[in-house]
Parts: structure tokens; C-alpha cells; sequence
DNA sequence: GTTGACACCTGGACGC
DNA sequence: TGCGTCCAGGTGTCAA
């Protein structure tokens, strides 16, 4: 599932084949994953130039003369550059025609991905965006930062998977931060010492850093474009490796649930208390 | 205000 | 082989 290196990944490889194109017309196929009046979405981005290709945590921004199409992949979204001749598959949701005859669809086997219409000036004061909190990158994500969200009683990998204390991490990369820091999820958060929030803070920065460079993670259900594979699988410490033994110690890994997901540590590396 | 459960959605894995 | 069931998971919504 696309975390931020993967999205990260996309936007890359996205802003190579559709800077400069201008929309020429659309095709909503299935209308649910547009969450702003769907008039409105068909009637203002016709017409509309591809700008530039940002990121938000998660969230895809493409920037176009006036607005801000805002996307997010969920579980499985992807976007697949095609000529108008190619084979519509039967995943496609959204088709945005470009003048050359030349197409960006979005397609999306679970349904989940989201996509939004906002004016250039209301995108960042308005949902999606407006309770998103700090990416790990940004200079304001500090020991007091943290230590004020997560003043909480949740366990300490619901909190980081809340896009409104951390963004961009999801299920994976929380389980790879959580082994790196020896922090077991099921930590209370207002319960961290200064020294293991700070571990927080190092590693994820260290592992998002290294999976945005090796393309992200591809799995079974995410990959960022037809040829492209991201490679950070072969640096997974504990996620989808159940029964392995721990890289640093050897004991088997485990998986347990928390907070509702599935969740790998090394029950020696990782002690509750 | 905070927290956890559930719905959304489909395909793959698995058991029978 | 075919069918039914469970599981995967990011986020919004709703109930406790």
C-alpha cells in the first residue's frame, strides 16, 4: 500500500510524463472516489495545464492553472500513462485526455483512493489537508513536537499511524520504525522517555529516507507504474517476516495485532516494559 | 474530547 | 476443481 516513499515514487516518475499537459476532457467511471461536487470537478478541469506534481505526506498534489486536484492512493491506487488507442482495463476509474492523445488513468482495484478539487488558495485551509500534522522531514518535527502529540493513553503505533501526529507513515514503515527504536507498539505514548521519542524521530527518518532512495516497497498490492519496483522489501527488518529470525538477535518474529493491524516485532528486541 | 470499532472494497490465500 | 470464508489495510464516521 503506497506509504510516502512510494507516493514519493510516483510523483517522480508522474511529473516526467504529464508536466505541461492540458486537459482536453475526462471520464469519471466510477464516481465515488470524487469527493468534491462531481459537476464542478468534470466542468473545471477542462482546460486546466499540469502545472507541477507535489506531495503531501500521503497525498498526491497535481498543481494545474487554478486549482489543486488532490489524490490519495489508499491501499491500491496507481496511475498508468497511456496512448488513447491503449486497452481501458477494469480497474480504470478516472481518465484525464490530454491534446497530444495521450492519457493519465487512474486506476484503482479496491476503490478506496480519494480525489479532490480545490482552488489553488482554499487547498492547504481545507480538508483533506487542513489537520494533517508534520512529515518526519520537516525541521518542526522535534522532541517537544512529539512530546506534545503524543500526550496521549493510545498505543504508540496507533499515534504514529495518525496522519494528524506524523505524516506519511503507514502500516510498514510504522512496524520497521517501531523495530529500529526497540519500542514495542503497544507502548502507551505518553509513556516514551525524551531518549525513545528521539529514536522515534531518528528512525523515521533514517528509514524513510532509505526507502524513498531504493523506489519504496513493492508488495503484492502496490507498485508505482507498470516497469517500475521499488526495492526497500529486501531492507524489511520485521514487516511480512513471521517466523524468521530477528536480524539483530535471531528470535522469531512475531505478529500480533494492534490497534486493528497486523504488526511484526522481535519479542526480544522489542519489550513492553 | 478521546478512543476504539466498523465500513468501505476486492482479490488472493486457504480450508474443505 | 469449485465454493465459501477470512484477511489485507488508510481513513472517515460514529458510538461509547
Amino acid at each position: 500500500m503506497p506509504e510516502l516513499p512510494e507516493v514519493e515514487t510516483v510523483r517522480q516518475v508522474l511529473r516526467k510524463k504529464i508536466l505541461n499537459k492540458k486537459i482536453v476532457s475526462l471520464d469519471i467511471l466510477y464516481d465515488k472516489i470524487i469527493k468534491t461536487d462531481i459537476n464542478e470537478f468534470k466542468h473545471n478541469l477542462i482546460g486546466q495545464t499540469i502545472n507541477e506534481v507535489e506531495r503531501l505526506g500521503k497525498y498526491l498534489l497535481i498543481k494545474l492553472d487554478d486549482y489543486y486536484l488532490i489524490s490519495h492512493l489508499r491501499m491500491e491506487g496507481k496511475y498508468l500513462y497511456r496512448k488513447k488507442a491503449d486497452e481501458i482495463t477494469k480497474h480504470t476509474h478516472l481518465i484525464l485526455r490530454f491534446s497530444d492523445d495521450t492519457e493519465l488513468r487512474y486506476h484503482d482495484v479496491r476503490k478506496f483512493g480519494t480525489m479532490h478539487l480545490k482552488k489553488i488558495a482554499d487547498t492547504f485551509n481545507n480538508e483533506p489537508l487542513e489537520k494533517l500534522g508534520l512529515e518526519p522531514f520537516d525541521e518542526n518535527f522535534t522532541l517537544q513536537y512529539l512530546k506534545q502529540k503524543l500526550n496521549n493513553k493510545r498505543h504508540i503505533k496507533a499515534s504514529l499511524l495518525d496522519q494528524t501526529i506524523v505524516l506519511g507513515l503507514g502500516n510498514i514503515y510504522v512496524n520497521e520504525v517501531l523495530f529500529l527504536a526497540k519500542i514495542h507498539p503497544e507502548r502507551i505514548s505518553n509513556t516514551l522517555n525524551d531518549e525513545e521519542l528521539l529514536a522515534i524521530i531518528v528512525t523515521c527518518k533514517k528509514v524513510l529516507e532509505k526507502a524513498i532512495s531504493l523506489g519504496g516497497t513493492t508488495i503484492r498490492s502496490y507498485y508505482s507504474d507498470d516497469n517500475i519496483s521499488g526495492l526497500f522489501q529486501t531492507e524489511l527488518n520485521v514487516h511480512l517476516r513471521k517466523g524468521e529470525g530477528c536480524k539483530n538477535c535471531g528470535t522469531e518474529i512475531e505478529k500480533i495485532r494492534v490497534s486493528g493491524r497486523g504488526t511484526y516485532i522481535c519479542p526480544k528486541c522489542q519489550k513492553i516494559s
